[in-house]
DNA sequence: ACATATAGTAATTTATATTATACAAAAAGT
DNA sequence: ACTTTTTGTATAATATAAATTACTATATGT
């Protein structure tokens, strides 16, 4: 995999996994996970994001296909 | 609460929650529940969803503020 | 009015998102 | 080279998404 989509936002946000995390209310790993593409997050979670990070929910999350 | 956009969204399509639920391989319950705004589902339904109603994430599932 | 399809809901079970803690690897600073 | 920050992982525990089954209520058709 390359780089997320996520991760490019936080990283040109200068935002580390630890800020976010706490911006969201959220733990670091669960931050590191989604950046990581291991799970599934919840549409709730993922619309927080999407806010901190100042994108759209299609802009981070929706697939090419 | 008034209707959510999702039930609109499949309604304008002519779809019943168990015919929606078929398509994407979930459960009608899943599908009620959503619509009811009974609970938070995974990004991964909510992208199955918005490609079955032909919709965008951030149409279908972000809130106004 | 009756029958049938669709939607709403409840209880229980299962799968998995998320937390907590901890430690190792890599990056950045000095 | 050393220290510190940041990131990547692992394991176990907890919270909750999603499935299953079943039943009731509401809508739609005849």
């Amino acid at each position: 995999m390359n780089v997320s989509k996520i991760k490019l936002a936080r990283v040109a946000k200068n935002l580390t996994q630890q800020e976010l995390a706490d911006r969201i209310g959220v733990s670091r790993q669960t931050i590191n996970l989604i950046e990581k593409d291991k799970y599934n997050p919840t549409i709730k979670l993922c619309i927080s994001i999407a806010k901190a990070l100042g994108k759209s929910l299609d802009e981070l999350f929706m697939d090419e296909n």
